[in-house]
DNA sequence: GTCTTTGGAGAACGTTCGTTCTCCGACGTC
DNA sequence: GACGTCGGAGAACGAACGTTCTCCAAAGAC
């Protein structure tokens, strides 16, 4: 990660010749050029539907550039899941960790996901639909989407525990199944009603199971 | 439908010459194996992972008859889809309809899909994954799975009526999260477990909102 | 200045895909 | 048997994709 941090630097722009010859960007710069184009790509239109030449193109990055950095297009596949999850989990920290009192941090998971869904470049779960896409092409992402859910599933354990729920497991297995039905249908009806339904009903639940 | 019944007919095996030339097909029978063979390949792998060639072999047809049947690959992607409207809508009537009672007749649905899921070829929401790949290229067919969706909603509408709900909308948006929840956390789990707990959500929802 | 290295731009390569076309054997009719 | 028709098998075609390679201008070292 640290390595030829002495010569390479960024340059201004060569407009010397004819052409415009493209600004040299460093490693870390670049990388988070093609990242963030992948990532919007990506996200929009699905993996299988988004080439290499029109992440290039919005990375503004030379194609030999972008295999340096990223040797195939499954290893950039992975970099994108990796950056979902980081924004998931600092969006949903962000809404639960701004509560005290152990029921509103459940509920601040179901305003995480009405503001979430609420943006206009929304398009659902990276994990489910890179899963949907690739379960059988390639076993090893898969396995990434599982593993981002069970992520979120312990964490919405370890939040049932803090209320005291008698039997965190299944109440977080119950406050799950709203959360995914949430995020898939706000995805389709390209509203965020579903997330404010899932709140009511999340709100019910707890009612009936918290003492 | 009911056109040139007359001089197309199935034939048998012909293997008078070296190679075992295929049985021919009438029109009918040909559809229907094309679009069972493209059924089981759209639904494990996705529309998009399915070539046109793989489903000619599974169907054992040859590509012009599958063009002269299908003319197109969205034209087959769409009968697949109607294929499982009907068979979603049969399976579930099935289920809602074997109870009298209104409660269990909405509890029904969600033994429906424990049912579904509990089988092994089971991949989730057909419509849900081929909206999620297409909705980008193809707005016709993104559509169409909106619309199945919308014929969910109002069938649970209607037995949240029969049940004598005071908000029918409300208790069905709310039953339609957990189920949607349950499809999708059924498919990456590989488990029918999530469809399980989601009847005892249902049933805690129904506990609080029916009188 | 000259030489070497670097990397951008994009052509090229091999594969796959959706779709169309060609070849040729089999059948119906006379 | 001769001829026309039909359709299966699979080659062919053009585009798109993931990946690699070529060319050449620009920068640094001496």
């Amino acid at each position: 990660m640290a390595k030829s941090a002495t010569a390479s630097e960024a340059k201004t722009a060569t407009k010397t010749g004819g052409k415009t010859s493209r600004t040299r960007l460093d490693d870390e710069t670049a990388q988070q050029q093609i990242l963030s184009a992948a990532d919007r790509l990506f996200y929009e239109r699905g993996v299988q539907a988004v080439g290499m030449d029109a992440i290039r193109d919005a990375a503004g990055v030379s194609l030999k550039r972008l295999y340096q950095l990223f040797p195939s297009k499954e290893h950039l596949i992975e970099a994108y899941l990796r950056h979902r999850d980081a924004l998931w989990q600092s969006m949903l920290d962000e809404h639960v960790d701004a509560r005290t009192d152990p029921r509103e941090r459940i509920l601040a998971v179901f305003d995480f996901l009405r503001d979430w869904s609420s943006q206009p470049d929304y398009r659902g779960c990276a994990f489910i639909r890179t899963f949907n896409e690739l379960r059988a092409a390639s076993p090893h992402i898969a396995e990434m989407a599982t593993h981002h859910k069970d992520g979120f599933r312990a964490e919405l354990v370890e939040l049932a525990r803090e209320a005291g729920a008698d039997a965190p497991e299944q109440l977080a297995d119950q406050l799950i199944l709203l959360s995914e039905g949430a995020i898939t249908r706000c995805a389709m009806a390209g509203s965020s009603a579903p997330a404010t339904r899932a709140r009511e009903a999340a709100a019910a639940i707890l009612d009936a199971t918290l003492n």
